[in-house]
DNA sequence: GGCGTTCTAGAATATTCGTAG
DNA sequence: GCTACGAATATTCTAGAACGC
């Protein structure tokens, strides 16, 4: 019945983090959780080619060439909250931790940007059977599903103990 | 009782796929969906000559000229989804991987159209004998087939974990 | 209380019809309808760089760029018939009688695309005070319209006599 | 009546904008 | 400041409906 749509937004974000080829979105140490260059991600995924390192002969720029439409970060956040994603104020901020190694130019310039920490219970590392949850919460869909569990955000793990 | 009438549209569809002076639509790797360049497609098959580095003479004209009555690649579609085809926007984006050779130019320009990715669970690559099952679903054709199985799309490797 | 959005179709669509850059599209002879030549329009407006004897240096990419994300006619149809466009089937074909000069190749190759017609009672070549009617007939804004006139379309001249 | 073609509409997600909290 | 969300339009994919052969 529920099965994944791979033109939509959940199977997209679960393509990106798992692709070798990007660099601007991983997940985090627990792997319940996504980490975001801004900067990069704007480069990488949005067309803002602009102060960025790679060029139009990268590699990873055939995979995800017109993933999205929009140029706009505000708007993957957007969608980011649209399928229950919440963000995160963890304490890290300009530091990859963990991250892919790769794109870091020679003055670091290309990396550092303002770094997003956000998570959803149903988008785990090693559950893509979670998957099928992450439904786009509409206004309809909402109905749907009910007046079932309003838990909003911020419950798990909003500060890293 | 069921047989297959080869001037219907699943016939002319698995003539076009299994020719190999067609080059705008072929299968993809799994065998289980079908790789459409449009461009290509509105050249060899919808009389589109212009911006396209076919000439009248072609060998491939011949086969299939005047296999479809129209002009629009929209109508195509809509026999595509009439005939239970969907579309997977899958990450493949202007790269045929298992593509037939031939017709790319120097520059490459003659190729390179938008690539649509279609597919249907009984137009198998090695299961001819499932054609049998493609009917066109109009309205009438829906009643009889019964509120049977429901399925919609996407069930076939709808995402490749 | 109802203004126009600049940010929407209809006033996009004044913007093309009623700029001098603009090839792929404009009004008829009556001023009541439009007409549009897919190629052209693909390649001004949806970024079909290939086959088109526009340069990225035209003057004309500077205005339009990015006016519309998609890059799929149908996109664009669809937009025409949310907004109240119906198309007729005039006799045209391949002529821009009427049409703007320019634009055209050494050997008109450059147009002589699909020509389409469509109409709009409230997209008028004088009366841009009827903009206002202009409104995406979405299942919502239908309700709120309530069940009154119900006309469809191709009353409005559907031929020319 | 079945099938192909065409035009329009439904339905769901995607994108944008504004704003409440 | 700034996060999350409502609401409206934009885009995509599929289906309905009418018509001709």
């Amino acid at each position: 019945p529920s099965l994944i749509n791979p033109n939509n937004f959940p199977a997209k974000l679960w393509l990106l983090v798992n692709s070798p080829c990007v660099h601007s979105i991983h997940r985090d140490a627990p792997g319940e959780g996504l980490l975001i260059d801004q900067r990069l991600f704007k480069c990488e995924l949005l067309g803002a080619g602009r102060g960025c390192a790679m060029g139009p002969n990268s590699d990873r720029a055939v995979e995800t060439a017109g993933l999205f439409k929009t140029k706009n970060f505000a708007s993957f956040i957007r969608q980011l909250n649209l399928y229950g994603f919440c963000k995160s104020v963890s304490g890290l901020e300009g530091s990859m931790e963990g991250a892919k190694p790769g794109l870091m130019g020679a003055d670091g310039s290309s990396s550092a940007g303002p770094l997003h920490h956000f998570h959803n219970p149903h988008f785990r590392r090693d559950r893509p059977d979670l998957l099928i949850h992450l439904k786009c919460l509409t206004r309809a869909n909402k109905v749907k599903l009910g007046a079932s569990l309003e838990v909003k955000c911020l419950p798990p793990n909003s500060f890293q103990l």
